[in-house]
DNA sequence: GGCTTTCGCTACGAGCCGTAGCGTAACTGG
DNA sequence: CCAGTTACGCTACGGCTCGTAGCGAAAGCC
């Protein structure tokens, strides 16, 4: 819904006049993807993303804002299609599912150079900021809330009665696994193997239990 | 040593002709990181900093590369300065104590701006990845491994015997400390108070003495 | 058919990049 | 002290990207 093609801020069509072409959002969009992998980020530039695609610069502009918000619809795509978090009958075996799919997410060269080059620029810009989490970041949140009912439903973690509480501890758990991921992929620059999820799903297990 | 002017290499003087001014590389440094606050990391051009600085702009090119080596090297001085480790006599209050400073230096406007973006740069230039590791990665990493030389020292961790396991862990004790904190203040773009640090430091130590 | 909006195209001023070329300044070795 | 070497400040330049404006044509709604 969101990341798609819809454009800046609630796509405020007019309902009459000629409608915006969706095969030309498609188009754009799996342009800027093919553009970063050859690319990167600091090399891409809008009016080769326009050409890739067969569209003319402006209708680019029409849509996107600039080259942030463009990325980040583009690759926000990529995260709408591959996460998901199957029951893998397990605290530790879902967290250690989640970071893998997350790890997959980030070795690709797209993702890899953009992410954090888009949230680089977020940090003086507010509404990018806004967009990331609403298109990126609070999927993955999602995530993190579902595996915790879970491991509720199953007896592995404690029920925390404050709702204050239990959104700060779901912030932390959040903070905790998908910086580590990104720490290890993109400073470390390290594979996340399946020897480094389970080292990591333990740590953070042993650590959820242990005050329990 | 590394990090302050010493430019792209080796600094290949020949021992002869006129050096190379000290003073220059200072106000070009002083000058990047103002530069940064003003005007963020994309909008930071290096026709602007020599202005600023008071120097040619072809002296600046003499001496580094590019905008991401500049920036590289002004941010590196930062973390020289404000990166130490006072044993503070418990292992959580060590986490708690590097976490509490590495969120200071990410909370300023100049690094906030400016790491996550030579980060991804770097994911697309090796040379610059080993600039960034050697300036800022390895200085971190080392108060790590200190941290966990005294927690073994006091018994509150166990010693590794296998060197190759023990690199493995400090790795990845390494990963979640900075990840967390980098996540938590850029993207999640909360604060890190003295209730996160806590909450986090407890989580890291339960999970590093859960197995034991 | 008339209204509205998007489309592709071309063209443009503006800004930054990175380099070249020059004459001058600073330091070293003979 | 002088010749050699290197760094410096300054100016100028071609090349690229940006983001916008203006046009006629196309594609929908009433």
């Amino acid at each position: 819904m969101t990341s798609a093609g819809t454009p800046a801020h609630g796509t405020r069509h007019g309902r009459t006049g000629r409608p915006r072409s969706a095969e030309a959002d498609r188009a754009i969009l799996d342009a800027t993807r093919d553009a970063l992998v050859e690319l990167g980020w600091s090399k891409l530039t809008l009016g080769d993303v326009a050409a890739r695609a067969g569209v003319a610069k402006t209708t680019l502009y029409r849509r996107w804002a600039g080259k942030n918000e463009l990325v980040v619809d583009a690759v926000a795509a990529l995260f709408d299609e591959h996460l998901e978090l199957p029951d893998r009958g397990g605290l530790q075996a879902d967290v250690e599912g989640v970071v893998r799919q997350f790890a997959a997410l980030l070795e690709r060269p797209e993702t890899k150079t953009a992410l954090m080059a888009v949230v680089a620029e977020s940090t003086r810009d507010p509404a990018l900021r806004e967009r990331i989490r609403t298109a990126i970041v609070d999927r993955q949140k999602a995530l993190v809330l579902l595996g915790r009912e879970r491991a509720q439903a199953r007896g592995e973690l404690p029920v925390e009665t404050d709702p204050a509480a239990a959104a700060r501890t779901a912030d932390l758990i959040f903070d905790v696994i998908a910086g580590a991921v990104v720490h290890r992929t993109l400073v470390s620059a390290e594979p996340v193997d399946g020897a480094w999820a389970r080292s990591f799903a333990a740590l953070l297990v042993g650590g959820l239990t242990a005050g329990a």
